[in-house]
DNA sequence: CTGAAACCTGAACCACCTTTCAAGTTTGTT
DNA sequence: AACAAACTTGAAAGGTGGTTCAGGTTTCAG
């Protein structure tokens, strides 16, 4: 229909005015979506905070779901980054796991408004959604695996384990990171207590 | 500043008729934002889906946002009658989280328009969307409490453990009963194998 | 049978929001 | 300096859809 620079690609600005705009716009963005939520955000709320004229968010976006989708592509990159960095190949695999959830954790706290707009994607630009958990799920089957291969886990694992163990990291920073109280425990105990889950499980060994 | 019947109640109707078009428009409710989402959805779709004048619709509901929450408060007792009729005390404890998913996943599988709309109550309605998920975690951390008593867990256990067996489920209901695929396991091997990762881990006994 | 309350109807009101556009300003290159 | 491209601007077009309302019909208790 339409060329553009990249796969969810913003048009691109060529001087360095316009990548400021950009910018603003982008960061500007992601408060009033985390704010509001999707359809309750305006565009004119956007160019508002970012400082601009209406008419300029349309250099930039051809569309309000454009911008959102821009978004959640950077952030669920952002998402991956945080992980990647926090992990090390000298780790054993369950010390990876254990790193894997503190980093999340840590991630999901220190952004909030970000997880927000991520699952609003479930519905606002479902593929995306749903690439992102895929795409996360595949990179946790294979760990499974290697821990398997390395002999340090039991064999036979794939995906639904790794989806089980997604889904356990996503709750459990949904309601310790997002939900957070006073009077939780540390992200220390709840990713020690997770990883005690993970390796040996809740059946008591007389059982 | 209204006065309300109760919690998140339709205004009641008082004759045979009323109740036939509060029931058509709760139906057609839950497939108008089941097919559309919440936003996209119109209370003129549900009028004609139910086949009521649009004027109609606020003899009954007080808004868009009302019927929505009535229908995410019914489907969330829904889920749990679901997981009630799954379980007996006889069962031991591991099989009753056996149980408890395998009917999850049979419920949502059978019911993705209900699993979707409780999604999205996150941004509608997100009161009704985390009272939906504490009131869940409770009910597995009792579960879980029980089965320490009885010496099938080990001690310990307590909310943290209840997340992460919620966020299992409910991640493995999401790719397996809601992103259902061509060769996908069967519900009763991806219970099986949950089973296993909750009951004795992933760490290889050697290890 | 009868009257009041319950219920139904759909056109119109209204508030809001995305998107367009024509005209003006700034930037960067030659 | 001079020009084209990039960028900015904000009013207004063009839609949409939730909500109201005044008047008509049905129900049901007395």
């Amino acid at each position: 229909m339409k060329a553009e620079q990249g796969p969810d690609q913003a048009k691109a600005p060529r001087t360095e005015r316009g990548r400021k705009t950009l910018r603003k716009l982008l960061d500007a963005a992601t408060r009033e979506f985390a704010d509001h939520g999707f359809h309750d955000a305006s565009i004119s709320g956007i160019t508002r905070r970012a400082g601009v004229a209406l008419g300029s968010f349309y250099t930039y976006f051809d569309s309000k779901d454009a911008i959102f989708r821009a978004l959640v592509s950077d952030m669920s990159e952002g998402v991956g980054r945080a992980a990647r960095q926090a992990l090390s190949p000298s780790m054993g695999a369950l010390e990876i796991e254990h790193a894997a959830l503190h980093a999340f954790l840590s991630f999901a706290s220190e952004n909030k408004e970000i997880y927000r707009i991520i699952d609003e994607a479930e519905f606002v630009d479902p593929d995306s959604y749903r690439a992102h958990y895929e795409t996360i799920g595949t990179r946790i089957e294979e760990r499974l695996k290697a821990g398997d291969d390395s002999g340090e886990f039991i064999s036979g694992l794939g995906a639904p384990e790794a989806w089980a163990v997604m889904g356990m990291n996503v709750f459990l920073g949904l309601r310790y990171a997002i939900w957070a109280r006073e009077g939780d425990p540390a992200f220390e105990e709840i990713a020690r207590r997770a990883n005690d889950l993970l390796a040996h499980g809740i059946a008591s060994s007389g059982g």
